[in-house]
DNA sequence: CTTGACTCTCCCCTTATGGGATGGTGTATA
DNA sequence: TATACACCATCCCATAAGGGGAGAGTCAAG
């Protein structure tokens, strides 16, 4: 019979964590004085103190460790659970390596450009959104504006609820300079009815989509595209749908492109391999 | 102005993360209602949020990302916290590649013997131990019993207060069945005189001590070498020391070999490479 | 004016301990 | 035998990054 600290000495666990483990009921002593509480233990408890150090040494959690030196634990279990562990570790091996190419991406760009990188981009999930919408073929995008005109007047007529910031669609499966087959959207509420070109539809969810946001006049977004489709890539992305294009400040003049106030973002739909 | 449900289901990012990241100081919003306590976003404000969940996707903690945005920071900075955490990184790899591996080795061995393990292994750090011992060369281990009765027999002349379990130190550099140089040793307390072979001394203090208890008989403890020899090779240790033999529990008998209640722990001082 | 959606603050919960306060125990020594 | 001192007990608080929920106040629409 000896005390918690002879214990704790001799096994290296701390005092603190022995009367943890009494309490998460791991390790009971053999014994408790009724009156003053003392703990006493036997070195017959070191095995089974071994064991929960050696499977907190394989990553397991105390309430995992509980189970797993239940005594009459069949080996069929025991086997399931480090099965499960080593999946546990393996992905969390792969999740780190990728993190820490993700890190080194970081530190390339850093070192080139020697600055702060401009963009971050975030993948996020997108839910599916209910818009009224104008599709068409415009040669330049600064042309969409003819769209926009056709969808705010629909709007204002229907005095629709606009519900987000309005967005375009980039419908081209490649990228192209001219004649861009856009659709310009407005996030709504309510039961509307399609009028002309204006059509009522809803954008599909997105698992994954990789954003960025530009904050500078309209004509310097292209940087922003370039950054995000470099970003794709490098990421062990590929584009998997159109790209949208949200407005989330617009210019004071309207389609004023040269606004440094204008804020954008910009969003690929992705996926891995 | 949006408000916070709205910046969290454009952003992705949940109310209550949003609330913490302004309480700690990482997102204010640009305005909050002084009567209302409304807390009011802009648009502005995503990239500076999408910079903390980039940084958080690299495996910053907020604290470090509070430091990280800071405007005025300089790149030389940027730089050396994204080299801190590529070593952070690296070493979470290798960590997480050695558990797995114990976990494959846990796995391997209860295929092999559909059973559980016999024995944990752990690492522990050991004290230096003030000892009496008495050392010599004996035919066989059961033999040293005649060192014990010269040992016991200083110690009950002299009252020595004893300060834990006796340990016997197997010196020879290679394992052997005979004439084996064996010291025998009691941890004692104060000052006290050596006397004809008895010897005052200290353990040294091992960092890395590999342990392993064994419940049973003394002439199964053969057992438990094997076991620990296996063990610390398999982990790319090796013994760097003379092993130590503690008896934890005496047979009811002494020098009975057949006990089952006997208790003993064996030890390897290791290292690693 | 009411309803329903939204927001606020406050408090407790998570893991596996560590630190410290306060007060009772065990034992070796004067 | 008194005391010093090491040891032990419980209780409370803290960690990182929020999640869950209570109770109360606020906003916009019908």
């Amino acid at each position: 019979m000896i005390r918690i600290g002879d214990l704790s000495k001799f096994s290296r666990v701390s005092v603190k964590t022995l009367r943890y483990y009494d309490e998460m009921g791991l390790l009971k002593p053999v014994e408790v004085d009724r009156f003053t509480g003392y703990r006493y233990y036997d070195f017959e408890q070191l095995p089974r103190l071994y064991r929960i150090l050696a499977l907190k040494d394989l990553g397991f959690s105390l309430e995992e460790i509980g189970r797993l030196i239940e005594s009459d634990l069949p080996v069929e279990q025991m086997r399931g659970m480090l099965k499960l562990r080593q999946a546990e570790i393996r992905q969390r091996v792969v999740d780190e390596a990728e993190r820490l190419e993700r890190v080194e991406r970081w530190l390339k760009q850093i070192e080139q450009e020697n600055s702060m990188l401009k963009y971050d981009i975030v993948i996020k999930k997108i839910e599916p959104l209910k818009v009224a919408s104008v599709r068409g073929v415009v040669p330049t995008p600064p042309d969409q504006s003819s769209l926009w005109g056709e969808l705010m007047e629909y709007l204002n007529r229907e005095k629709a609820q606009m519900i987000g910031p309005p967005q375009a669609i980039y419908h081209d499966p490649d990228f192209r300079e001219r004649d861009l087959d856009i659709e310009v959207c407005m996030p709504i509420n309510g039961e509307m009815t399609p009028s002309g070109r204006v059509n009522i539809g809803n954008l599909p969810a997105v698992e994954t989509m990789a954003c960025v946001v530009h904050a500078g006049p309209f004509n310097t977004l292209p940087q922003a595209y370039d950054a995000l489709g470099k970003w794709v890539s490098d990421n062990g992305y590929h584009v998997v749908g159109p790209a949208r294009e949200l407005n989330l400040r617009l210019p004071e003049i309207p389609g004023d492109q040269n606004d440094p106030n204008t804020l954008n973002e910009v969003q690929f739909p992705v996926a891995k391999e």
